[in-house]
RNA sequence: GGAGAGGUGGCUGAGUGGUCGAAAGCACCGCACUCGAAAUGCGGCGUACCUUUACGGGUACCGUGGGUUCGAAUCCCACCCUCUCCGCCA
């Protein structure tokens, strides 16, 4: 959500930043909406002026029968009732102004910061680093590595016939081993967050109401990506929604931040615009579990905490010594509610290619205006919109993925990472 | 799911149609008193928006959204939430 002011104060600003995401005619949008807010301030004067006549001279009738005067309360009566009729026309006008400009508003994504390179696509982003060397590990050693798929359904671990079954395409069953690494790869992470890293772990809601997913953007534009329960409620589509929204209409002291978040859940995601795309396998599922990490900062603190809590996703796979690269995503390839993304991106050797395994943002304020989430200092006057951010730390499902197919030997068998052992009850490999 | 009670400013809590944005107390800030502090006294102390060069002026907000009325914290309707009891249930 967009300060209209601020849109006001510099829109060339905002006609470069959204046709920058790629945004068709920005600056009619724009011109738009400046116009539409001029309206919209003209209607509020003048009804505030004629609101304010009505006060006095509903204030002089009272006045006027306590002193038993109802010849002047009966023409002060008839006044109003005129004035009535050019303010029900005006509040008509106010509301509808005022819905089309928040509607605009809603449905136009947030700016990208300065440093942020151009781009349309993913072609545009631009690769930052690279750690880890694929050939140091078991599959390095392999001239033809398996992909998890054909790895798990070898153990007998991975059943995608009988996830179908039940429940349809891109869901899974998983067994033995591998559901056990599953839930051993959620612990590992939630201690290294928690205990390492300092944040707090949190349990949270995973069905929410329409204005938690219109606080953290997946709302009004995004519905069809997302599984509807019921009358009132939605499948989170990961646990920044409930994490982000802790803070939600709330003023939180200054000195209390940055509030640092993590939580395990499952997520789940209709990926109606992915038919097609990624079907094989466990890289694209309906329900997915992550580890999600959430900060909520001041606006000065938050670039260094988007870089720390890149970092904080970047060491789970470091210490699983999966090879990845850090990717600065471009303009055209920012999700909605981002001003900065840097997405991590681990080695899948079947493919030879790096995949998306995380994805850590940077959202300002853009979130905090649409929940309504301020800070202040205790004791100073005047309170200011928070900084949200949110990254993966990990998907659990693309780690399994990761896992299988770099610790693959030529039997088959999957080693498992040292650091993970003390979870899988020190047992050193899978199969 | 059924029955009942209730949602007022940072907190407690008065207020059932006419200077109510809202008494009072607590908390907080300033001043006075004091060497200093406590106590006491005096004053201040919500948010958002519109408008104004500025000083200021105005509008809205008493859970949310509608309605009645010249006028609503107060009356009516719907919804949300909390609490108590009953039923059901991991």
């Amino acid at each position: 959500m967009h300060d209209v002011k601020a849109i006001r104060d510099d829109e060339a600003r905002y006609v470069r930043g959204w046709s920058s995401r790629g945004l068709a005619e920005a600056e009619k949008v724009v011109g738009d909406i400046v116009d539409v807010d001029r309206q919209l301030r003209a209607v509020q004067t003048a009804l505030q002026a004629a609101q304010s006549r009505r006060n006095d001279a509903s204030k002089a009738i009272g006045q006027a029968k306590a002193q038993k005067d109802e010849e002047r309360a009966q023409s002060l009566m008839a006044e109003v009732a005129i004035l009535k009729a050019q303010m029900d026309e005006m509040f008509v006008a106010e509301g509808d102004l005022g819905r089309a400009l928040k509607e605009r508003l809603a449905s136009l994504p947030n700016l990208p910061a300065d440093d942020v390179p151009d781009g349309a696509d993913e072609h545009g982003n631009v690769e930052q680093k690279r750690v880890g060397d694929p050939a140091s590990l078991p599959a390095g050693r392999l001239n033809a590595p398996k992909d998890h798929v054909a790895l798990g359904e070898a153990l007998g671990m991975m059943d995608f016939e009988s996830a179908s079954r039940m429940s349809g395409a891109r869901f899974v069953v998983l067994k033995g081993g591998l559901a056990r690494l599953k839930r051993a790869l959620g612990q590992f992470m939630l201690d290294m967050q928690t205990i390492q890293h300092g944040y707090t772990e949190m349990s949270v809601p995973m069905l929410v109401r329409d204005e938690a997913l219109f606080g953290t953007g997946q709302l009004p534009k995004f519905a069809e990506d997302l599984f509807k329960v019921g009358e009132e409620h939605w499948l989170i589509p990961t646990a920044e929604v409930s994490l982000t929204n802790l803070v939600r209409e709330q003023i939180t002291d200054e000195a209390a931040l940055p509030i640092r978040m993590t939580a395990l859940t499952p997520c789940f995601r209709s990926e109606a615009g992915a038919s097609g795309r990624d079907t094989r396998g466990m890289i694209r599922q309906h329900q997915f579990f992550k580890c999600e990490l959430v900060s909520v900062t001041t606006p000065e603190q938050s670039d260094a905490e988007h870089e720390r809590m890149t970092r904080c996703a970047e060491t789970v796979l470091e210490t699983l010594a999966l090879p990845y690269r850090r990717m600065l995503l471009c303009k055209g390839d920012m999700g909605f509610s981002a001003q900065k993304t840097f997405d991590l991106e681990v080695w899948l050797p079947s493919q030879g290619v790096y995949r998306e395994i995380s994805s850590c943002s940077n959202c300002g304020d853009f979130q905090a205006r649409r929940m309504d989430a301020r800070c202040k200092t205790a004791g100073e006057k005047g309170s200011r919109f928070v900084h949200t951010l949110n990254g993966s730390a990990l998907a659990l499902g693309r780690t399994i993925v990761a896992i299988l197919e770099n610790y693959q030997d030529e039997t088959g068998r999957i080693a498992i990472p040292s650091a993970l052992q003390p979870y899988m009850a020190g047992a050193t490999h899978i199969g």
